[in-house]
DNA sequence: CAAAAAATAGTACATCTGTACTATTTTTAA
DNA sequence: TTAAAAATAGTACAGATGTACTATTTTTTG
């Protein structure tokens, strides 16, 4: 890629964490980095482009993320670990959750991909809901969709801790991360068998030693 | 309350509703109206009082609401109660939820009102955890900060389960909505004592009845 | 009824925005 | 070295938006 195109991403993502979307015009991107307006737009012929770059380079950057993941005997540990890397990838592009009901309901080609992304991902969850049952780290179901609204629940929390830290007018920063991820990770305790319960604890120890 | 002025609440409020906050202009709402675009802004000299005014009358109906609770022994059947009630004058003004962030940071205002909503909810809720426990219907504290991170995922899901219906391109109706009230209720679940469990099952049962 | 107040209409303005278009400069390739 | 391609700058435009302002009409009040 270009090195002026490069450099639209990086100062856009910028600006647009800094200051939302909707208070980012192309021409405040433009004279931040010192080039014309017209330049601009040779590279990025539409703005919207320029929030699909955004978009995509998240959706691989996580693609990249889940190949580090280290395999273990609990399914638990590399729950865990998904959502620590997941949480740390959308901090990098947190405009995009913010302005997320925006951003879908205006770019089809966003909206299309995240349809897809989301079926993908609840399948996914079953499979891992169901491994946890099997290993006896999480307890079986005792209402009707239990699981299936536990999963929504994640989702929601998912999309929209970002949001939350906004409106609690709380700022981000790397503390704030780790206590939402705490926050979010606790969710699954519940669930948890004896045996899970206890591995929850282990990795969430270890985890406070490693980093 | 002027008619004029009532109506253009009224219209205002199914045009946010409907196309969302930012694809609603003064225009859109005097167009609609049959008035002038001079007649709407002698009424609301600043568009942002339209969406204060919408803000207060949510929270003016939920005060309303909250003095209809039937007082039980059972604290879980107030709490649900409570959940159901918001959950339904949310739906109302789902534009002031799915725009929440926007609204947050431009109106003062509304924020400094938000805020204290806020944190007057978060010391309702802990009183409700105490009482719960007490009454041998929610099981103690396991982890640190266990209801106060609680607590938090329930905010965010309930500021934010009418954006999510968005972002899945879910349309809005009675019956979503009582999805996602159940959704949202089964957090309470599993931090619940047998007995807790009784109680949530009978109270749902009935629910089931009654509407 | 007449004066005052309230309500309504209409217009104008300044600003912002995405983007299309042209001209010029710089870089690449043959 | 020279023609072609890529990159950059600058300008212009059309549309939308909130709001300020004035003039007119309607309603209220004494």
């Amino acid at each position: 890629m270009n090195k002026t195109k490069k450099r639209i991403l990086e100062v856009s993502l910028e600006l647009f964490n800094a200051n939302g979307i909707s208070n980012v015009s192309l021409r405040t991107i433009s004279d931040k980095m010192g080039i014309s307006i017209g330049n601009l737009t040779y590279h990025f012929k539409k703005r919207d482009e320029i929030i699909e770059a955004h978009y995509f380079q998240l959706v691989e950057d996580y693609e990249t993320s889940m190949t580090k993941i280290k395999f273990a005997d609990s399914t638990l540990m590399v729950l865990l670990q998904m959502s620590y890397l997941l949480m740390r990838d959308i901090y990098r592009y947190r405009f995009i959750l913010v302005d997320l009901v925006h951003i879908l309901q205006e770019d089809t080609i966003i909206r299309e991909h995240y349809i897809e992304l989301s079926k993908s991902r609840e399948q996914q969850f079953d499979e891992i809901f169901k491994s946890l049952i099997e290993q006896g780290e999480m307890r079986k179901e005792i209402l009707d969709n239990e699981y299936k609204f536990f999963f929504l629940r994640l989702k929601i929390l998912a999309d929209f801790w970002i949001s939350s830290l906004r409106v609690e007018n709380r700022p981000l920063n790397e503390d704030v991360i780790s206590e939402y991820e705490e926050i979010i990770i606790q969710s699954f305790f519940p669930y948890l068998t004896d045996q899970g319960r206890k591995n929850y604890l282990l990795i969430r120890n270890k985890k406070l030693v490693s980093h």
